[in-house]
RNA sequence: GCGACCAUCGUUCAAUGGUAGGACAGCAGAUUGUGGCUCUGCUAACGAGGGUUCAAUUCCCUCUGGUCGCCCCA
């Protein structure tokens, strides 16, 4: 027989799909953990005040080079970039403010009563090598203030952080906070860092070198001992911020001594991201998990860098996963929908199967969580459904119950049961959950 | 981007150079229209490609994916 090479259509092998590298499902029960967060965030910022933004997923590449900043991490090596097939430069966001930094400028949103505050929820991208609490696909959920330069609202944004967290029943973590200073301040303080390291840098490693040329500050980055060690006693921005800076960050701090959320001043805090002024944070697991929960901070002239218009802004991120990872840590309970008063419809015969279809409807009106299996035919297989599901009562509409207009209303812990006509039953229902409900409570 | 380890039913854990077994879960039964306990049966897996071999799930290589460090962050 004649060998017949095989010409692989792509470099693929053929095989079962899996999911992309670094992309995972969330299923159910990772998805109550992110549903409860959701609902403690939307609480929160509906209440301050913020409203809802989704932005695109895919924006053009330079927003996030140009915003982002070049010399970042982010940008150098974790963009999950490519080219549309008309040849244009995307990129998956990496994260949300550049973003909703476009959409301000698109939509013309300066011309909407100042400031501006927004919150957004969802999918972020990063291309890495994938790893405990890192994927390159995350979620964030986080809120941005466009507009106001006043420092209490820093103070807020934390604030909101925090509560968040302590609803959450999050309470083991730390708020690092540092100022980076404004452009008048940073040009003075880059030039301080640049001279207290000129005198070192052949000692440093290459990656130092380059930073100190094209973004000085990210040498406090490096972990590397010798540039760590060289960097110890660097100038920190705090000694080197200008008057107003000066000032903008003691009220922050004085606000959050206000609220009474402890703080830790952190001078080498200087995040990823280029377009920070002033304030940044950072809120920190307490176990040394080894990445951060979330972060934000100010950035006054980011509105500026992707546009004309000028707008002070400041705001926070954080990691859901990591929110939900931390939910597991400290053995958070599952919150099941049991709550809703739950009733299982149980059919048996064609008759009864026809007449369940609109009862489960009616059920559904009147408040009730229905659960049912249509399709199977057995009695007994959908009881054993109801009682793993546990619900507490089970419907059941035969044929028998079909022609007289009635029900069996079973109750499942106490194994009793007893006929109703079918136009008492919502009436019966109530009855009974009513009265579980002030047991409870007694 | 660098390094280490891993890959068997849905989950979890076995065994084996001659194509795989248990547990849990799932599904269906144990006479007539009633769940939980028990019993019985069934379903269901060697990530992909190539090589060595009479024979590969097992050995080797590559790819894909996962886990964990480094880096960095969410």
């Amino acid at each position: 027989m004649p060998k017949e090479p095989k010409k692989p259509s792509s470099k693929k092998p053929q095989g079962p799909i899996q999911s992309v590298k670094g992309m995972r499902d969330i299923l159910p029960d990772e998805m109550r953990f992110l549903e409860r967060i959701r609902k403690a965030f939307l609480n929160i910022a509906v209440s301050y005040g913020f409203e809802g933004i989704e932005t695109p997923i895919l924006e053009d590449t330079d927003l996030f080079v140009r915003g982002v900043g070049k010399a970042t991490d982010v940008v150098q090596k974790q963009m999950f970039s490519f080219r549309t097939k008309g040849g244009d430069p995307v990129t998956m966001r990496p994260e949300y403010t550049a973003g909703v930094v476009r959409a301000y400028y698109e939509n013309g949103m300066f011309n909407l009563p100042q400031p501006l505050k927004l919150w957004y929820w969802g999918p972020v991208f990063r291309y890495e090598r994938p790893q405990a609490g890192r994927h390159r696909q995350f979620h964030q959920l986080g809120a941005e203030i466009i507009g106001e330069i006043n420092a209490v609202l820093d103070a807020q944004l934390i604030q909101f952080f925090t509560i968040m967290l302590k609803e959450l029943g999050i309470t083991a973590y730390t708020v690092e906070i540092n100022s980076l200073g404004c452009k008048v301040c940073r040009s003075g303080y880059r030039q301080a860092v640049v001279n207290y390291f000129r005198p070192d840098i052949r000692k440093m490693c290459p990656d130092c070198k380059r930073r100190l040329k094209e973004s000085p500050l990210r040498v406090f980055e490096c972990d590397k001992e010798k540039c760590r060690e060289i960097a110890e006693k660097a100038p920190q921005t705090v000694d080197h911020l200008c008057q107003e800076c000066h000032s903008h960050f003691k009220e922050v701090l004085e606000y959050l001594d206000e609220i009474d959320i402890p703080y830790h001043l952190n001078p080498k805090l200087v995040r990823g991201l280029d377009y920070y002024t002033k304030t940044v944070f950072e809120i920190w697991p307490e176990d040394q998990a080894g990445y951060a929960l979330g972060g934000g901070g100010r950035y006054d002239n980011l509105v500026e860098m992707l546009g004309e218009k000028m707008a002070p802004a400041v705001g926070f991120s954080a990691g859901i996963e990591r929110l939900a990872g931390e939910l597991k840590k400290i053995g958070a309970p599952i919150v099941k929908d049991k709550d809703i008063p739950t009733v299982f419809l149980a059919q048996l015969g064609e008759l009864g199967r026809k007449k369940s279809l609109k009862l489960f409807e009616e059920l559904r009106r009147a408040g009730f969580r229905v659960m049912e299996s249509f399709g199977r035919n057995s009695i007994k297989s959908q009881l054993k459904i109801a009682n793993r599901e546990e619900t507490g009562i089970a419907l059941i509409l035969g044929q028998k119950e079909a022609l007289d207009g009635t029900i069996i209303v079973r109750d499942m812990t106490a194994g009793t049961q007893e006929t109703v006509p079918l136009s008492k039953l919502i009436n019966e229902l109530q009855k009974r959950f009513a009265l579980t409900e002030t047991n409870k409570s007694a």
